[in-house]
RNA sequence: GGGCGCUUAGCUCAGCUGGAAGAGCGCCGCCCUUACAAGGCGGAGGUCGGGGGUUCGAGACCCUCAGCGCCCACCA
């Protein structure tokens, strides 16, 4: 023991605790899975979070989860691996960035390419410590020394491998095609970066007049603006009202040029006026109509969706002022048909929120199908299974209708394109290594695409890239699959569903067996948190405050696979108490253990010394049941049913009664006293190894001081011994409690006051009752303040006596100078109200025919037991009240 | 337009296979009882969103309505 227990603070400080613990962890070596190392591998890799971010709630939330995980596989002797890492989240990162060379008065572009990238890095170099300094604080378990990072020499060379792979077979091609477009990011992005939201806009009907000067055609749109760019308006093959149209040439207003009227099945007759104005160069279903039907595309913006010189007059105006500009002039030429108020959807950008405009260009695609089905085949089968079931679902539903996924961005902080163009042939050339000359014609001129991966190519890959992969490594061969993740719903597309293709391609295997989803962490009133809100909570600064054990369980102890953990400072502050009575019931313990270990006294174990007592066959029954639930809990991810179930046993049972049950035999000694060290022994360290995967470093704190192997706690994890669960004791200690608090309630009820001793008698409902009452009696005299207690056969009603009714039991005390004749009257008829109620429920109940002949004999049994229990209660307290009243 | 989820005590939520309504926080009394006032003891508070149905029995299962939330969607 580092400190005798007399120095232990009442108050607990985690504090000095908290900054002392990490640190001997590291340096023991104990999160490394070698630390057990002839155990089972369990790995699970974290889902990366930005290298430049800081620690935010729901990472903290996160981490809790997996930290749990973890460190309860490493107690039960996994070769547990938690294997960190961050994400060089592209274009998150590099606008950061930017934001940092705008403050210096500098563009991107102004600098170069080679030397943004090189001030990103410094950045990186700067900020890329922060996140995992606070995990330590978090005292998130992770083996430090296998972090990894998706722009670390390792990853980037998997990245390339991946690539040239997939291309060769033909999985990665280049095409153009309509993108999306971030005009202030000034790249590409998939389709899932891509944030719908509703919004009121209008829909302009155009008139588009005939080159021969004979009638038009109305056209309807949202986007007036992209007008400039139609090549071709459509209509359905089938419509009769544009029938003699179709073939016919329209001239595009304010542009002048001769479209044609084509037909397309892609036309929906039904929609604004039938006839599609098309735009093959902003529009995805207008560029397959081009396609299908051979009209050309005209670009008319810029990358930062301005009007180019395609839009002639309008050339130089943003998207919305050419909108404008566009609808004022068609109105001036009388080609405004009108417009009407029209509810749509539009994308914006996930990383900036601007308005995405789809785009034509030329990109890298990832084609989807050939990697999906095996995905989605493996959850079928349960290879990877959802936790909980129903977000499988979501993923299938996904899968199914996936397109091809855009891989390339027009950024620059990110994996460059393995590709190569040669300038004298114009030869494509992808290769792992970069290459010298080209393939074909031996030319050295070669420039490399310009582009970089989505961040979540290399995402895809971390659970084998950070294994080592391209090279089969030991701890490729021994940690994968990983055996779970942690993760939340809102990436199942971005990442999962990624990293079970990208596994199953290069692997084989699924990427992980399960994969627990958790929810959002949500502030008291329910709402997300959010900096609009601004009811963003730091978990830092609380942790500062009440302790990062104590944020640890308030998080854990709300968390229950998919759904989203509210959090408020009052939970937290709650949390800490519960510490904090961890911390004291330790110091109760180590007060009276006569300087001996919890090691010792465990090893002592059994058989107890001495006739083991009923409260102690009931803790230790108790306990058997909670260690085996709450195993269960952690098992299937219920953490918070886990986690309530230890809290409740540990407040409720071992500290309201089994401790001050315990201070009598603690105070007798001999063998009394030995015997109950040993349970308390084994109770608190059963705990404190329960709690320790939720709050580790107060139970570390608690092992050192009071443990005593000279170990840390996260030796053993504990088994519930089934043989210690003992029904009769549970329920010979439940009436106890019962008859203990009736007689609470009363002194409560009619305010005698603690110094006042009062007597009582109990007329127990059967034997059994009666001997474990008659064994208990110091215990019961000192619980319910009593100075005389008596267990007897029977006592026929007396005045001046209350009777109280409880686990069958009847209560019998004397109210000389207790309590007076009118208030015990009021008292008995409330019970009698109580039971009276109670049996006539029951009797009706019983009285149904059918109740009786078609419920099971059990519940019918039940049923009766409650009956008489009701009938004997009424019967002893109407006699009582007779006395009193007579 | 599809899909998913939620509606239980003042607040946030548990209630797994249908058999006497729970926790935490808050609230109201009484208590500094030598582990803990970050505590102890006792208490109040719910016709489980509405309406149907299945069943001897429904917070739990089915249908339906209402309200809220989330995800997906290239009808211009």
């Amino acid at each position: 023991m580092s400190t005798p227990a007399s120095e232990m603070p009442k108050a607990y400080d985690p504090e000095p605790v908290e900054s002392r613990w990490y640190g001997v962890w590291e340096d023991a070596g104990s999160f490394r899975p070698e630390a057990n190392d002839g155990g089972e591998a369990f790995c699970i890799v974290i889902p990366p979070p930005n290298v430049t971010g800081s620690l935010h709630m729901g990472h903290a939330f996160e981490h809790s989860l997996i930290d749990a995980t973890i460190r309860r596989k490493r107690m039960q002797g996994y070769a547990a691996l938690w294997l960190p890492g961050t994400d060089h989240a592209g274009i998150a990162t590099q606008n950061v960035v930017e934001r940092e060379l705008a403050k210096e008065g500098l563009d991107r572009h102004e600098i170069g390419r080679e030397a943004f990238v090189e001030r990103v890095w410094e950045w990186k170099g700067e900020q890329g410590g922060r996140i995992t300094a606070q995990m330590r604080k978090m005292g998130s378990s992770c083996d430090w020394s296998r972090e990894r990072f998706t722009m670390d020499d390792g990853c980037s060379r998997a990245v390339r491998v991946v690539f040239v792979r997939l291309y060769e077979e033909g999985l990665i091609y280049r095409a153009n095609r309509i993108i999306n477009w971030c005009p202030r990011c000034h790249t590409a992005l998939s389709d899932i970066e891509v944030e719908h939201e509703d919004v009121d806009g209008e829909l302009v009907h155009i008139r588009y007049p005939f080159a021969d000067g004979d009638g038009s055609v109305t056209v309807a749109t949202t986007r007036a603006e992209t007008m400039l760019g139609d090549t071709g308006v459509a209509v359905h093959p089938d419509d009769e009202r544009y029938a003699g149209a179709i073939g016919r040439t329209l001239i595009l207003p304010l542009v002048g040029r001769e479209i044609p009227v084509v037909a397309d099945t892609a036309v929906d007759p039904e929609f604004g006026t039938g006839a599609v104005k098309v735009t093959p160069a902003h529009d995805p279903n207008d560029f397959e109509i081009a396609a299908r039907t051979g009209l050309p595309a005209v670009d008319i913006f810029t990358e930062s969706a301005v009007v180019n010189d395609n839009g002639g007059r309008f050339a130089g105006l943003a998207r919305y002022a050419a909108r404008d500009a566009v609808k004022e002039a068609l109105r001036s030429e009388g080609l405004l048909d009108h417009v009407d108020e029209h509810r749509h959807a539009i994308g914006h950008c996930y990383r900036c929120h601007t308005v995405v405009e789809p785009r034509l260009s030329l990109q890298w695609f990832v084609k989807s199908k050939p990697l999906a089905e095996p995905a989605a085949a493996a959850v079928a089968d349960d290879r990877t299974q959802f936790v909980p079931e129903n977000w499988e679902k979501l993923y299938f539903d996904w899968l199914e209708n996936l397109r091809d996924w855009c891989v390339s961005r027009q950024i620059w902080w990110g994996h460059r394109i393995p590709a190569w163009y040669c300038r004298d042939c114009g030869r494509v050339i992808v290769s792992v290594d970069d290459p010298s000359s080209c393939s074909g014609c031996m030319s050295a001129d070669l420039t490399q695409d310009e582009d970089v991966l989505d961040t979540w190519f290399s995402s895809a890959l971390w659970p084998f890239t950070t294994l080592g992969w391209p090279e089969q490594t030991d701890d490729l061969g021994r940690y994968y699959p990983n055996a779970m993740l942690h993760t939340g719903f809102d990436i199942i597309y971005f990442w999962v569903a990624r990293m079970m293709q990208m596994g199953l391609h290069f692997q084989g295997d699924v990427p992980f067996r399960e994969v627990a989803i958790h929810g959002l962490v949500r502030d008291a009133e329910g709402r997300k948190m959010s900096k609009s809100y601004g009811n963003v909570v730091d978990p830092l600064e609380l942790a500062g405050r009440y302790g990062a054990d104590a944020l640890r369980f308030a998080l854990t102890r709300a968390a229950s696979p998919g759904h989203d953990v509210p959090l408020a400072e009052e939970w937290v502050e709650g949390a800490r108490n519960f510490v904090n009575k961890l911390w004291n019931s330790a110091r109760f313990v180590a007060l009276n253990l006569d300087g001996r270990t919890l090691a010792e006294l465990e090893a002592a174990g059994a058989p107890l010394p001495g006739e083991v007592t009923l409260p102690e066959r009931w803790i230790l029954s108790r306990l058997a049941q909670v260690t085996a639930s709450v195993d269960e809990g952690f098992e299937r991810y219920e953490f918070a049913q886990g986690v309530q179930k230890l809290q409740a046993f540990f407040w409720d049972e071992f500290c309201d009664w089994y401790l001050e049950l315990a201070k009598l035999p603690l105070g007798e000694g001999g063998a009394s006293r030995e015997r109950a060290q040993r349970v308390l022994a084994g109770i608190q360290s059963t705990i404190l190894r329960l709690l320790h995967p939720v709050v580790p470093f107060v139970t570390e704190e608690l092992w050192d001081r009071l443990g005593g192997d000279g170990r840390l706690i996260t030796a053993r994890w504990p088994e519930a011994d089934a043989s210690a669960v003992d029904e009769t004791a549970d329920a010979a200690m439940a009436a106890v409690i019962e008859i203990v608090s009736a007689i609470r309630r009363f002194r409560s009820e009619h305010k005698v006051p603690p110094s006042k001793k009062i007597a009582a008698l109990v007329v127990p409902a059967d034997t059994a009752q009666g001997s474990a009452l008659s064994d208990l009696d110091t215990h019961i005299r000192a619980l319910a303040g009593l100075d005389q207690f008596g267990v007897i056969a029977g006592r026929d009603p007396q005045p001046k006596e209350q009777r109280l009714v409880a686990a069958g039991a009847t209560i019998v005390i004397p109210l000389e100078g207790v309590v007076d004749i009118a208030a015990a009257l009021a008292d008995i008829d409330r019970q009698i109200e109580k039971h009276a109620a109670e049996l006539a429920k029951v009797e009706a109940k019983l009285a149904d025919e059918s109740f009786v002949t078609k419920a099971p004999d059990h519940v019918v049994g039940a049923m009766r037991t409650r009956q008489s229990g009701a009938q004997e209660a009424l019967t002893t307290l109407r006699a009582q009240r007779d006395q009193l009243a007579g």
